[in-house]
DNA sequence: TTTCTGACA
DNA sequence: TGTCAGTA
């Protein structure tokens, strides 16, 4: 499933194919990219080049933009997005999975509700302390 | 022919 | 955003 994530992010895509993909404009394109809501990479002769992930992420822009979002809205959208990502990746490298965290969390707020008592080792996920080897 | 940057409306 | 100019 690797295999196709990375035919997904390379760029082979040229301006005017996203622009029949995507119904935009070559103007509204390039000003999202100023906008930093995308970025391209450029081929030898400065061509913009895009990816299958950024002709997505322009039908999603398009999408926010007809919900009336505006294009800071938008790129906090991403913004925290990517943050997202980070920390998931950041509790992955700590052998933590999806669930663990979930798990944990949900047993935090029992334990601040003082549903439970606390405890003192790691593998507890009543451990309150459990919160703190999450954080970076 | 297609795309790029900059500029004006 | 649309569009035009001058390039690569």
């Amino acid at each position: 499933m690797r295999e196709k994530e990375l035919r997904r992010s390379m760029s082979v895509l040229p301006i005017g194919t996203v622009m029949k993909l995507t119904d935009l404009t070559a103007r509204q394109i390039r000003y999202y990219e100023q906008q930093e809501l995308i970025k391209p990479l450029r081929n030898e002769g400065n061509r913009r080049m895009y990816s299958l992930n950024d002709v997505d992420r322009l039908l999603e822009i398009k999408d926010y933009l007809d919900d009336g979002l505006n294009i800071s809205g938008i790129r906090e959208v991403y913004k925290k997005q990517s943050q997202l990502e980070n920390e998931r990746k950041h509790n992955l490298e700590k052998g933590l999975t999806d669930s663990d965290v979930r798990k944990i969390l949900q047993d935090e707020f029992l334990n601040i509700g003082g549903l439970k008592p606390p405890s003192s080792s790691f593998e507890d996920p009543n451990n309150l302390n459990n919160l703190n080897k999450l954080n970076h």
